[in-house]
DNA sequence: ACCTACTGATACCTGGCGAGTATCAGAGCT
DNA sequence: AGCTCTGATACTCGCCAGGTATCAGTAGGT
């Protein structure tokens, strides 16, 4: 009963992702037919088809996309395993901190500037914060609820905040005091942006579909978008844009996380005096 | 640049429990040798060192400390990968719940009468639900706040209780009405028992240690323990013994838990009727 | 209806590496 | 000293991952 090798959930990954085991092949830097053999051992041993094989290619089976959503995780993990290794054997590592690229410039910079130890900071894209946190690459995590998906990670909260409305200046609502998601929702000339869900598909919408935060501030800068972002976010205002207050959108909470049952003492330490010192700073 | 491969985590985990090559190479059902070198491969590789060599053994480092705990975590993750696809492939799969044995027998009837698919039921050892979930051998489990590590969960809230104080019936505190946690707490005759923390060690105290229900229910029923449980646990109660009401105690949630982004159909329909069978019966 | 192009599968060979046996080397014990 | 325990080293062997060459089936163009 010989147990998966790390080896083979990388070859069904990549098949599953390319769903062609020529191209899957390539990427990872071997021949096409030691692939078959290896998905199709794969299968044999776990006793379970998990592609439909095809002349214009391969689809998954329901179990081929249980195993691509558990192997990439568990993939994750021994990534994890790597890197975390790896520098709790460097003396005198760094903890790097990740955050989307976009998020508030202020409260980040209060914070560093109140840590003792140094800390590296990694932007990332949205929605990249957990994967990171996840595989080792980061150590804690700058994340916002209810936005963020939290699941897996111990989070302390660091401040509460309202959102605003991001317009042209010169539009209708540009005037108001304060909108209500009723007033920004359905505006025909300022659809909101779509982001990918978990799975990469985007839900249905008029607004233009954005993957990264600079596409996003592309959007924003031409006038093509209405945005509803937390307060602090407003760092990338520009002069012929106004953010207007929406008062019955939901709070958004910055928080930072960490792994669950990470033992460190310095992720420990930095959790404690981010809290202390951004404490009712906002 | 090549990747870690489980099986170089299995052997690593084996030394680092063992703390002796000989031994854990007998565990492997491998020679010493071939451990010895793959472990030595291992740490140059990660450009780390693990294991601090000795003639009386081996001990862990830092760095070995951190692999140790995250190479579990990883091999908890490919097992679920391989259980998980298995039983994906499995059409007539039950699904399957588990719970700690001793928890409450009446809401798990209520609960097992009400659904309609068929499920199967795992009893473990407390703390132990956890680990089941992450590594794929259940679907489900019932668990409590705050007692349970609920973190990398997703979690939907079944009932809340209060707790009681389980004292032997010729104990003066058996007449009282109610009690306090400070009246329970410091009993020279009647100590708490002591769990293992999540690491294995025990909390200081005068309590004796106890690692499973079934110690523990010995130790209650010879009247040698002093024990807060949830009211709906009184199922083992002994008629020695008598339940107070323990006022000031943190009420106790059992709640369902399955693994985050779990997108199985069959689980998402088993918590909701859960939760609708459940809702306002306790 | 043919041929072509593209898919994944098969046959067969080769080399590297994982595992085994035998042995060494050093540090405590008696 | 000699025994015994530890982990490390030397060397061989055999399996299996990987490569090359080729097959086989279907879609689509002509």
């Amino acid at each position: 009963m010989a147990d998966l090798e790390t080896r083979e959930l990388r070859y069904f990954v990549a098949v599953a992702e390319e769903l062609h085991f020529g191209r899957a092949a390539d990427r990872l830097g071997i021949a096409q037919p030691p692939l078959s053999r290896a998905i199709r051992q794969l299968e044999h041993r776990l006793g379970v088809q998990l592609l439909d094989r095809d002349r214009r290619g391969a689809a998954l089976t329901d179990a081929g996309r249980v195993l691509l959503r558990e192997a990439r995780t568990a993939l994750d993990a021994v990534a994890a395993a790597e890197r975390r290794t790896r520098r709790a054997g460097d003396p005198k590592r760094p903890l790097v901190l990740v955050t989307k690229a976009g998020a508030s410039h202020e409260l980040l910079r209060r914070l560093l500037d109140a840590l003792a130890a140094p800390v590296e900071v990694l932007l990332c894209e949205v929605g990249e914060q957990a994967r990171r946190l996840r595989d080792g690459q980061a150590d804690v995590a700058l994340m916002h609820r209810p936005f963020d998906d939290l699941a897996g990670f111990d989070t302390a909260d660091l401040c509460v905040e309202g959102q605003v409305a991001i317009v042209p200046a010169e539009h209708p609502l540009a005037s108001r005091e304060q909108l209500t998601m009723a007033d920004v929702r359905d505006v025909p000339d300022l659809p909101i942006a779509r982001w990918p869900r978990l799975d990469g598909s985007y839900p249905d919408g008029p607004g233009p579909e954005v993957r990264t935060q600079s596409q996003l501030a592309q959007l924003v800068a031409l006038g093509r978008t209405l945005l509803v972002i937390p307060a602090s976010s407003r760092a990338w205002q520009w002069p012929e844009h106004v953010a207007v207050p929406v008062v019955d959108a939901p709070d958004v909470t910055t928080v930072i996380a960490w792994p669950r049952s990470s033992r460190s003492q310095e992720v420990a330490s930095l959790v404690r005096s981010a809290v202390t010192v951004l404490d009712g700073l906002c």
